[in-house]
DNA sequence: GCGACAG
DNA sequence: ATCTTGTCGC
């Protein structure tokens, strides 16, 4: 599929910022609701800033495995807490390019609108390739938010500066919560479905675990 | 000012 | 993210 670089790449903190304020008007809150095909996207790091970056394209109803690409290079970017996009963003977006199949939705392993500036890494991913995209975070990163009750989808709302920025789901019984927020073109509702729908088993959704593992096993 | 801070 | 042992449970 076909990726577009709408920004130069940022030298420093700033500019990164800079881009981030940008193409945060360009996140659309609203989308359809079925996803014949779903991507998951996950980077592992070894040695010094070595990384490989995993997608795994999935039937959206039998969740089996239609594609999967991986990348390798290095973290694009040094670690900074709300930067943590452009260290992957090279590695994600030129596995993306190598797809023969285009996702209806892109689930990325960390956030979407509940960042420090409401523009994570699936705002980002999504934005670049105009796909709907939600994310799912394994720790709370901003906002506050009531602890969900321990059913399977079970969930609270996270607040942040007043707004509503994603929720606390619980995808398994007596699990540790997931934290789900929109990306881009995707309502907090069908995000939330979706990844209820996409993770029948273990506390992640099948296309983040099965990118994970595949990232770490071509190390 | 200090610590904490998605992965 | 990663560095790491054992342990409990399906």
């Amino acid at each position: 599929m076909q990726v577009d670089r709408l920004h130069s790449w940022p030298t420093n903190a700033d500019e990164a910022r800079a881009v981030q304020d940008r193409l945060r008007g360009r996140v659309e809150l609203t989308g359809p609701a079925d996803f014949p095909v779903v991507a998951g996207l996950d980077v592992h790091y070894y040695g010094d800033d070595e990384l490989s970056a995993a997608v795994v394209v999935l039937d959206g109803d039998t969740l089996e495995p239609v594609e999967e690409v991986v990348t390798h290079g290095r973290a694009a970017f040094p670690y900074v807490p709300g930067l943590f996009a452009f260290r992957e963003l090279p590695a994600l977006v030129e596995a993306l390019e190598r797809l023969t199949v285009t996702p209806d939705l892109l689930v990325c392993d960390g956030y979407g609108l509940a960042h420090p500036r409401g523009f994570g890494l699936a705002c980002h991913l999504g934005v670049l390739t105009g796909l709907p995209a939600l994310g799912v975070g394994k720790t709370p990163f901003v906002g506050a938010h009531e602890t969900p009750g321990p059913e399977r989808g079970a969930w609270t709302p996270i607040v942040h500066e007043g707004a509503t920025v994603g929720r606390a789901l619980r995808t398994q019984r007596d699990v540790k919560p997931v934290y789900v927020s929109q990306g881009h073109r995707i309502a907090l509702d069908t995000a939330t479905d979706q990844v209820l729908r996409l993770t029948p088993r273990y506390r992640l959704p099948d296309p983040i675990r099965r990118a994970d593992h595949l990232a770490r096993s071509s190390a």
